[in-house]
DNA sequence: TTATCATATGACTATACAGTCACATTATAT
DNA sequence: ATATAATGTGACTGTATAGTCATATGATAA
């Protein structure tokens, strides 16, 4: 937990931290970021770190904490549960879970990196538990259109599960790099429409190529 | 390039060395492994490592160069290429790469981890140019498949190249895992079908999503 | 003004690493 | 047996790291 010295820290420094620590874990395995170079690039001392961080982990551990919580208030704060059509919520879940990865192309490729759990020296109970919540709520939602008669029932759920999220997971930064877009390119598109459609299109045909799949 | 003094090396100390390298490279990201952890466990001094390899890219670059060639030499050896069926074709492509992947899981895991490039400080032609090929490849049998009316013509052939592509590459280590496969249960099972049947209807499984989608 | 608390600092410690090199050992050829 | 070549060795160098701590600076309150 970081320290009553780091929350009281004006806004735009504690941001400077925050976003310089995230780029380090993101560009870097979780050894390979170095608190050093940080405090290097942010042009404050080493003890400073320290005073608002116990340790590394400490911090690594409160970017996990707070990129999470702002994916799920994202995407919680966006749906709506409306429909009982699996494919119309199922399309919900993954637009705003696409649009969250596209405006936030670094907190996307943080977790992403988090939670592929490839080069991170830490068995971590809360990261399993987010991952095991995450399946068990997607599983859930098949098992249920799958009673209701809306998702074929000769093919096994966990199969099924493990189909939906594999696409779903990378389609976010497959749309970004197919159409070539970047944080500058976002930010001046935002508001243009062209953007928007062409994104929400390749959604559109993912979704088709799910459920009804590639043949002709 | 590994020097004469690695290739005249009796066989058994060099796969010791190989092994314990692949498995180094595999546990970390390129700056964590660590030959010094690596010549203490196989219990050789440091400056022998320096007389087999230039020096640690080298060994990294030998080892990529090594398993890659294994895994195409085990996918070629095996596809027959009789059937214009794409999905018959297709099928064939994954049933081997992921009996690959069930078979080597080090190699299979050490190949992902290069070629997402999560951590990799190196941005290697020869990766990209590999990349490159094997995107090219399956393109191609999309395009002809779809020529020959055998897949939709509706959907953009980039989006259906990720679509498979996303799915084959990690339902090896799916089936390993949800099947409890382990590499001593694999030695135990080689020839006992009952796991050959499980992994075989998994994959067909697949394949069936693939080709119809997971409407009912 | 002075005393007290909060925050900032950077030199320093301990540790780990890649890579080197002068020397030791072993194998081969004469 | 002797000379030559090939292979093995580990102490050492330079560099980077996480984390510490005595000290300095700034803010606040009496």
């Amino acid at each position: 937990m970081p320290s009553n010295t780091y929350y009281n820290l004006p806004t735009t420094k504690k941001d400077k931290i925050f976003k310089m620590a995230l780029e380090e874990f993101t560009n870097n395995s979780y050894n390979d970021a170095s608190i050093t170079r940080m405090v290097e690039t942010l042009k404050i001392a080493k003890g400073s770190i320290y005073q608002y961080f116990n340790n590394k982990k400490d911090l690594y551990f409160f970017l996990i904490e707070q990129v999470s919580t702002k994916k799920l208030e994202y995407i919680s704060s966006n749906v709506k549960f409306e429909t009982s059509d699996f494919i119309e919520l199922y399309k919900q879940i993954l637009k705003i879970g696409t649009r969250f990865d596209i405006e936030y192309p670094t907190y996307s490729i943080f977790l992403s990196k988090v939670f592929s759990g490839n080069h991170d020296p830490f068995k971590n109970e809360t990261i399993d538990s987010m991952k095991l919540m995450s399946d068990n709520y997607i599983k859930n939602l098949i098992i249920q259109a799958r009673d209701n008669g809306q998702i074929r029932k000769d093919i096994d759920i966990e199969l099924i599960a493990f189909f939906l999220t594999e696409i779903t997971t990378n389609i976010g930064r497959y749309i970004m790099k197919k159409n070539d877009i970047n944080q500058q390119k976002l930010v001046s598109n935002i508001k243009n429409d062209t953007l928007n459609i062409q994104i929400e299109k390749a959604l559109d045909d993912t979704l088709e190529l799910i459920k009804k799949g590639i043949l002709a």
